[in-house]
DNA sequence: GCAACTTTGTTCCTGCGTTCACAAGCGGCT
DNA sequence: AGCCGCTTGTGAACGCAGGAACAAAGTTGC
């Protein structure tokens, strides 16, 4: 394989491609690991790029482009090497060790991630959890005692919690963010619909289930007008 | 059936009067939408278009980019009226409407989404739950009693469902989205690890956490082998 | 009523990501 | 061994979204 430099202007020993994968990419990656272990599960031990974008729902050239990310590990005329593929993308994703998740606001969303067997599965085992409702501190959820949210520093220090996720109201978000920073968590998963102030060091990504919905309704409404032109309304006029 | 996932904004030809609107675009107004109702509450009657892009965390030009989608309802020298601006965008997005909401599935996750007060408030009544347990079958859950999975098809298309909810497991998810689109639903929200087959008319989207938390496990090796982690940037950029 | 200031709406441009297309490479077959 | 067909990897084209810059438009102050 030949290294291709991209404008990198990091230095010498650099292990991981890094700032060249398109964030899309790293999307389509997890994607497509999924789907190899799935596959595995089944037997198949190769893969052409064809099949796998087949299965993960995209074009086979993006397929490629991908996996030249993580470093061509393909056969020509024959396709990929399912387990060492996979090994590859857990290597570039990060995903070698374990990153420790907290989870924030044991409310109705909380409950349902604490309780989720599908990320520990996956190598993110939930350690820690925290609420401010005092009724709901130190009993165990999914196993595991909610601390009281004044513990959040120490506690993701100590368990050397990587991820934070938050589920606390809107209004207690961006509170519960700064804990969690003052405690090292560099990674936020925030389900609250609001935008979170953050040091640029820590990556923040939303989840936003009501602006999910809305695009849905934007699709219904598009199809709906063009089909039935009953709506009288003159809507977005051209300018 | 074309596997028709995620990221792709309705047809070809666009009959509709507005010009076609990035996807991206639709999820931002959905954003813009929250900010403002919220600032209107608190009193604000205008804002600029520098106010509102500060608070929704994009640039300025991209917010009056995406406002002019809708129709240009500013007043230059002064702003947006904010009341006007969510009338607006409102009927783009369809939500001067109510899209009544199935949640198939009620396990965890379900019950979350189901005893959720957030969706109902935002024009989206959560109007049917099911789930193929006998035991749940019948049970109230957030005021609205579970029916049988075997039932999908007629009481969607009773009941008007235009949203889709499916929390099942991932095995069960592709009978379920049939069930949903046989009872005439259109919109998708897929809360389980697989790719939906659906008739191209059909609009899927994927909320898949395993893929979120492995993206920001990517960052965070990045960092770690990056080991230039102390940008001595102190404050807040809002993502 | 006029001038100066503010902010919108839009045009142009740049950069990124996706797709196309094809040469290079590898296994299988004769 | 050498050819053939299949599949990868990638350079190049394309399309699109985001950002800068500016002219038009409307408001405020005098
Ligand atoms: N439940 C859903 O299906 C759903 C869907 C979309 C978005 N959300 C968002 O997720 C968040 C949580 O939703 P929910 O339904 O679980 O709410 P919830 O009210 O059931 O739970 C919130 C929890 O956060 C705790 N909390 C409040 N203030 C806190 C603080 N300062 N520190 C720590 N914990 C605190 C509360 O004690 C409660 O246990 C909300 O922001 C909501 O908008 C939820
Ligand atoms: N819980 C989470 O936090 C979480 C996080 C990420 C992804 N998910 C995904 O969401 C889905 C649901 O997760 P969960 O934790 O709620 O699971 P769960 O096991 O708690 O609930 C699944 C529910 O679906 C029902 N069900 C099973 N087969 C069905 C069928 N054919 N038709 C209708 N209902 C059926 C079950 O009876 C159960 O009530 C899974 O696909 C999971 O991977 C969940």
């Amino acid at each position: 394989m030949t290294v291709h430099q991209h404008g990198r202007y990091s230095t010498p020993v650099d292990d991981l491609p890094s700032r060249a994968v398109p964030e899309a990419a790293v999307g389509r990656l997890a994607i497509y690991l999924r789907v190899l272990t799935s596959m595995i599960e089944q037997g198949v031990t190769t893969m052409s790029s064809e099949e796998l974008a087949g299965a993960a729902g995209v074009n086979s050239a993006t397929l490629r482009k991908d996996l030249s990310y993580v470093g061509s590990y393909g056969t020509r005329g024959v396709g990929y090497d399912t387990a060492r593929l996979v090994e590859h993308i857990e290597q570039l994703l990060g995903l070698t060790r374990h990153h420790s998740v907290a989870v924030v606001g044991i409310g109705n969303l909380g409950h349902a991630l604490a309780n989720y067997g599908g990320f520990p599965d996956r190598g993110f085992p939930v350690t820690a959890l925290f609420d401010v409702d005092e009724d709901l501190v130190g009993i165990p959820v999914g196993g595991l005692p909610v601390d009281h949210v004044n513990t959040i520093p120490e506690v993701c220090a100590e368990r050397d919690v990587t991820i934070g996720v938050i589920c606390t109201p809107a209004r207690a978000a961006q509170t519960v963010c700064d804990l969690l920073v003052a405690g090292g968590v560099r990674c936020i998963l925030n389900f609250a619909p609001v935008m979170l102030q953050v040091p640029s060091d820590v990556e923040v990504r939303r989840v936003d289930l009501a602006v999910e919905l809305q695009i849905l309704s934007f699709y219904q409404a598009r199809r709906s007008s063009g089909r039935r032109a009953g709506t009288a309304d003159p809507v977005a006029v051209i300018r």
